[in-house]
DNA sequence: TACATTATGTACAGATCGGTACATCAAGGA
DNA sequence: TCCTTGATGTACCGATCTGTACATAATGTA
């Protein structure tokens, strides 16, 4: 199997584990939505777990990729920015096959702390948490870390609402709360 | 099997779904833990899905109990309540065997928007967010279902950065947060 | 004690789980 | 043309899944 199979594999695996769940999806559902044959799976992952490791670096990468782009194409300064992210978030909760956070799935799934998907989750959260907190460093904030993670906390929070609370828009409060949060933490 | 016997049953249930994930327990596996064999078990619940619903009812009832007294215990005004809603949340994070919300956890191994456990889930945040705006109303707030929602997505993230980030102080940070949404609320 | 009714333990059915063994097939070199 | 090598498809393994059949034990009533 050349290196790009491998590739189209994990990003198959993806759609069918973002969608119907990790425990959910059997490794035969994988091989008929994909057309890889099991042999082939498991010459690339040696196991389930490998498999569902690679499919979250692969949805980290492509989530903060498109996260940071879009927050930088939507607003210039790093105050803006910040605000920014919950647009982004919203166009993210309209899309039809929104289905939450990966992450938040695979840490509600895997519960153990030292399990090796849990700690990989966590890293993903770590690394949002980072970006967050340059972006209140850069804008000038008060206690920037502290921003930081209220503002974290906002977001994970609207993903966790806009799944299970369809009726009110998550996104739209979230971003006013940040407004307010921003403003006490510049003045 | 006496009543207070299909009660032990879910309550034990209840311990093993939260401690495990609900995929993840096989009913063989309550049989061992609950005791209770399994003919028994279907006797009262025609199916897994049934049991889990009970337990979500069970769960539900339990969770905002203890919030709400907690909450009354711990203010008395309906400002200080919103903000306590917080120091009660920073408790539960800090019990051993804290696991995060089950409601979440049940929205995301049940996905489809219609599957009854799903809905489920949905209804005892719906719930909370009543009681959130219940205070808002009371403590005056400029647009209360706006407050509360703010204060829902707080919570929310709270939780799930409690169980992804052990680091830093979810509890804390959202109550800093709600302090200064609610000022921002009743000037 | 004798009987009807209910609760229980256990074995099992049929499907699916993660993972493997093995036969087949295609491509390349001599 | 023959052989080697690596990828593929498929049948299968033992374990486990949800749910059921059935024989037995416990209980209430007369």
């Amino acid at each position: 199997m050349r290196p790009n199979k491998r590739d189209e594999l994990v990003r198959k695996a993806l759609q069918v584990f973002y969608r119907e769940g990790f425990h959910a999806t059997g490794m035969d559902k994988l091989v008929v939505e994909t057309g890889v044959s099991k042999t082939s799976m498991y010459k690339h992952f040696r196991t389930k777990e490998e498999l569902i490791l690679a499919v979250l670096r692969l949805r980290d990468q492509n989530f903060r990729n498109w996260f940071v782009r879009r927050i930088e194409d939507l607003a210039n300064t790093p105050a803006d920015q910040l605000i920014a992210a919950f647009d982004a978030l919203g166009e993210w909760f309209r899309e039809d096959n929104f289905r939450g956070c990966m992450f938040i799935k695979a840490g509600a799934e895997f519960q153990e702390a030292d399990h090796p998907i849990h700690v990989q989750a966590a890293e993903h959260k770590r690394l949002l948490l980072d970006y967050l907190t340059d972006l209140a460093n850069k804008a000038g904030a008060r206690e920037p870390e502290k921003l930081a993670c209220q503002l974290l906390l906002l977001k994970e929070g609207a993903i966790v609402t806009a799944v299970l609370l369809r009726s009110c828009d998550p996104a739209q409060d979230a971003r006013e709360a940040a407004q307010v949060l921003l403003q006490n933490a510049l003045a």
